[in-house]
DNA sequence: ACTCCAATCCAC
DNA sequence: TGGATTGGAGTG
């Protein structure tokens, strides 16, 4: 009987052209699903690999091509359901899911010899857990050998010792023969967990994370999938490591950023987590101190099991957070970012020999520059976003497309000669602590000091042993290692970042300030926290000072519930980009109005609410101009599939071939 | 997206 | 009249 593939080709983001393409198997050739294969592809038959993905006995009922050669398997069963969930899921081409599951030495069909350095595996001295500990692994160990998945959400303050119960359960994993995934937000940022793991766990630990070479990449995929490695370790695209049998998939701090994609395949770590768990019947484990309202709200309604570490390592107390009202302190005349509480209690720090850290979330110097005369900020020339002054190289400097500029002689709209400096970054708050205080040893970290490969974990380490008395930076400092001497904490001001315009920010901003503040008080003293404000009546302020998650979840669920947002609804986003302005909104436009017509045709009723097209908050970013709808709505699998029908048929539209459009379930609103 | 192909434009 | 450019269609 005659045999057709059903190949996935690479078109590029034409949705419309995104079909699986038909070939004939010439005879005595044999070729299975998950096999790349070369195929003449075009009028000119040009050439090229594709993935198939189906082999049908049905005789498809155009001409026929045949398969010019099969180049190997490289999708197992798992990887080839992976990608179909993909595509349906998060709008993307079969070819971009293709990408997302094998790493690009596969897909170049690129061998390579496996040199594995080896790590010393240490003896099982055993370990100890407390009560509490051994209370959530005793809940989570029976479910790795059972045959039903499950989701467990832990909620365990910071310096409750989750790493503990991670070891404990991938130990035991292991032991059952099956195999783990453990995610994490960023590799940088947790050398001691990586040193800990690679220590216990030896030669069956691999790491997966963008900062791999092509070669690193391909050696850690080839061991997760040929059984040598049992553990994979990694970022969000470690969430696709080939491991066979897994028993156990662990997401240190849910509800990052990192974890979500805001490239096509634009996927959800914890929800691609969730399809692999249903496969192989595993366990998944999402930990936070601060989960997210939606994982809170699912474990509250008995979708997640529950769990939670209250006690902190040695019973040590959290911080205790005092709020300093900068609006009190500009009537008393201080007009300097530093709160009378913080400058007394920095000084008392340094005449302890403590450590003290401080946050504040802005790079650069000065964070606006405007024209004196007509008010106007400098903008970026690519970039619809004010630059930021950056006194290390006297350059101005775009935070989105990384453009740099000298000061400008004269104001760009009206020739105005003089400049008002405004807004307070790290490298200010630097130059201002050590007019201050000059004997303090001072280290700076966010973005510019740390993008050498490495420098995280030197620098943390220095800290960490005592070659500085502060350390200030942007949220990096959050996270990071333990610094067993720090007995204060400061925020020095993130009342902003309650306003990005995305509904997400003030589960984020509290997600940030605990965070923080439990870097504090984890050696022998008890810590003290002083959390700087201009709304100090602002909930998100009042319960991040009593770390009081419970009822800050109590008071965004309602808000939630309220203004309809997740996990009432859901939100898709569809954006457009463009060259031009004009052909940017023109294009959104006809979209919008094709969207309509595929909706009218549709037989069921949707729960949808449409917002736009407007422009984004930020309306051109790399010369791209932006434009996107906001849609409320419910994911299921008539509204994914009325999406697919508009990319389809919008692609088809000239006025939208000459922009981009993408959809986006439950990503970021903000920008 | 990319490539092909036909229609159109334009210098000579 | 041909060579370059542009718009539209098709990819099995």
């Amino acid at each position: 009987m005659e045999q057709f593939a059903a190949v996935a080709m690479d078109v590029g983001s034409a949705y419309s052209a995104d079909v699986l393409y038909h070939y004939r198997i010439p005879d005595g050739t044999s070729c299975t699903a998950g096999d790349m294969v070369l195929v003449p592809f075009g009028k000119a038959n040009r050439q090229k690999s594709g993935f198939v993905m189906e082999i049908t006995s049905q005789k498809p009922d155009f001409n026929i091509k045949d398969i010019l050669e099969v180049q190997g398997s490289v999708l197992n069963p798992e990887q080839l359901s992976l990608v179909f969930w993909l595509r349906e899921n998060t709008f993307c081409t079969y070819y971009d899911a293709v990408r997302a599951v094998l790493p690009s030495a596969v897909m170049r069909n690129r061998t390579s010899r496996i040199r594995r350095k080896a790590l010393p595996v240490q003896n099982q001295e055993i370990l100890i857990l407390s009560d509490e500990q051994q209370k959530v692994y005793d809940a989570v160990a029976p479910h790795l050998e059972t045959d039903k998945p499950e989701c467990f959400l832990l909620r365990g303050v910071t310096g409750s010792g989750k790493t503990s119960v991670f070891e404990a359960l991938i130990a035991r994993t292991l032991q059952l023969g099956k195999t783990a995934i453990l995610l994490l937000p960023e590799i940088g940022l947790t050398p001691q967990m990586i040193q800990r793991f690679s220590a216990r766990f030896g030669d069956a630990v691999a790491l997966m994370h963008s900062r791999l070479s092509d070669g690193e990449r391909r050696q850690a995929y080839e061991r997760a999938r040929n059984g040598s490695a049992r553990l994979v370790i990694g970022t969000r695209s470690a969430v696709f490591a080939p491991l066979p049998d897994i028993g156990l998939i662990i997401m240190d701090e849910e509800g990052e950023q990192s974890y979500k994609s805001e490239s096509a395949p634009r996927y959800d770590t914890i929800e691609v987590a969730k399809q692999r768990c249903r496969y192989h019947h595993a366990v998944l484990l999402p930990a936070s101190a601060t989960p997210t309202i939606e994982s809170y709200y699912y474990a509250k309604q008995g979708i997640y099991h529950l769990l939670e570490l209250r006690q902190r390592y040695l019973n040590m107390p959290l911080p205790e957070v005092t709020v300093a009202d900068m609006r009190i302190e500009r009537q008393n005349q201080n007009m300097s970012e530093f709160s009378w509480a913080l400058q007394q209690a920095i000084a008392e720090n340094l005449e302890n020999h403590e450590q003290t850290i401080l946050l504040l979330n802005r790079r650069g110097y000065h964070t606006v520059i405007s024209c004196c005369v007509c008010n106007k900020p400098v903008q970026c020339q690519h970039c619809s976003v004010p630059m930021t002054w950056h006194n290390t190289d006297k350059l101005l400097h775009c935070h989105y497309c990384g453009y740099t500029q000298p000061f400008p002689e004269t104001c760009p709209s009206c020739n105005g000669k003089k400049f008002r400096k405004m807004g307070f970054g790290t490298q200010r708050l630097e130059d201002e602590l050590s007019a201050r205080f000059p004997k303090a040893r001072i280290l700076r970290m966010d973005a510019d000091t740390t993008a050498r490969k490495h420098a995280y974990e030197e620098n943390f380490e220095a800290f960490r042993k005592g070659e500085y008395d502060i350390m200030l930076g942007t949220q990096m400092i959050g996270k990071g290692l333990d610094f067993p001497n720090v007995t204060l904490v400061g925020v020095m001001s993130v009342d902003k970042a309650l306003f990005s315009g995305d509904f997400r920010s003030y589960e984020r901003t509290f997600s940030l300030i605990t965070q923080v503040v439990g870097r504090g008080g984890r050696g022998g003293t008890a810590g003290k926290a002083i959390l700087q404000t201009f709304m100090p009546e602002h909930y998100v302020f009042r319960l991040a000072s009593k770390q009081d998650y419970e009822t800050f979840f109590r008071e965004e669920i309602a808000i939630r519930k309220a203004l309809l947002y997740p996990p009432f609804c859901d939100i898709c986003i569809i954006g457009f980009t463009g060259d031009r302005q004009d052909e940017t909104a023109d294009g959104a436009q006809k979209f919008f109005a094709c969207m309509m017509q595929v909706k009218s045709r549709i037989a069921e009723k949707m729960p949808v609410r449409f917002l736009g097209p407007v422009p984004c908050i930020y309306g051109k970013i790399n010369n791209k101009y932006r434009y996107r709808i906001i849609i409320k709505c419910k994911n299921n699998a008539v509204f994914r599939q009325f999406i697919r029908d508009s990319l389809e048929q919008g692609a088809k539209l000239k006025e939208v071939a000459k922009i981009h459009v993408y959809a986006d379930m439950n990503g970021s609103v903000g920008i």
